[in-house]
DNA sequence: TATAGTAATAGGAATTATTACTGATAAGGA
DNA sequence: TCCTTATCAGTAATAATTCCTATTACTATA
């Protein structure tokens, strides 16, 4: 994979934020430094920088993908209300401490993605 | 709730399956006992079905919500391979069993939906 | 059995997110 | 420096979903 400017400016990007953003966002804020990058060169690199493994998606109910520079395992929480991704460590079923914290949980969904066993013969 | 002749034959159609849909394979499904009816309204009774609780959603990577009528907290597999979503019991971090069944698991998500400390103020 | 009010419908247009295409540009090795 | 080829910008196309409008069905009441 080659380093492009762009390539470089969309990671730094993700790496120097501890939140989450859809392609627009990062389009977006790529402009400042890059202002001729173009939407479909942030998708394209988004879309090679997950697949070499340097950032991860968060698929959500709202229909754009969210990329995370963070790539240790971690919990997403989606709040309902404003929208925001937040990062939890926790990886347990109970989720206490995060209820501590004051947020409630509706719902939770573990995805797995991989070759089924049927696909691995 | 209404039951409409249209919102019984979707619910009843994602009882009926123990596998997980996308609106436009509702839509072919459910037609062929409504010629008639319209992806449009699909959406919306979808979406209705959604709210009260009568159906879950499946959010991948793949670009399209899958619906599951099965709504007892479980965990989904996605095949990058063929794209089959598989149900599992199994809610434990390590996924051991699954594994054992001849499943390779690239990937691991777990997302929760609520509101937020700062949205509960 | 009419009637009004409400809620759901079909069908299609509009919107949004993402991907594909094309000729031009630049990264990285020889 | 030069060459090859991946990547780029810009734009058009596609796919998934939502919105809009006129119409229809249901419910309760008279």
């Amino acid at each position: 994979m080659r380093l492009t400017h762009q390539r470089e400016e969309i990671l730094s990007f993700l790496r120097s934020q501890r939140a989450h953003y859809n392609a627009v966002e990062i389009y977006d804020a790529v402009r400042e430094r890059i202002p001729n990058i173009s939407l479909g060169t942030v998708y394209r690199n988004l879309g090679k920088l997950v697949e070499d493994g340097e950032i991860i998606t968060v698929e959500t109910e709202n229909r754009s993908i969210y990329y995370d520079g963070y790539i240790t395992p971690h919990t997403h929480f989606v709040c309902k209300c404003c929208g925001t991704i937040y990062d939890f460590e926790e990886e347990a079923q109970s989720f206490g401490s995060i209820r501590n914290q004051g947020f409630a949980i509706d719902k939770h969904r573990t995805v797995l993605y991989g070759t089924c066993a049927e696909c691995n013969k």
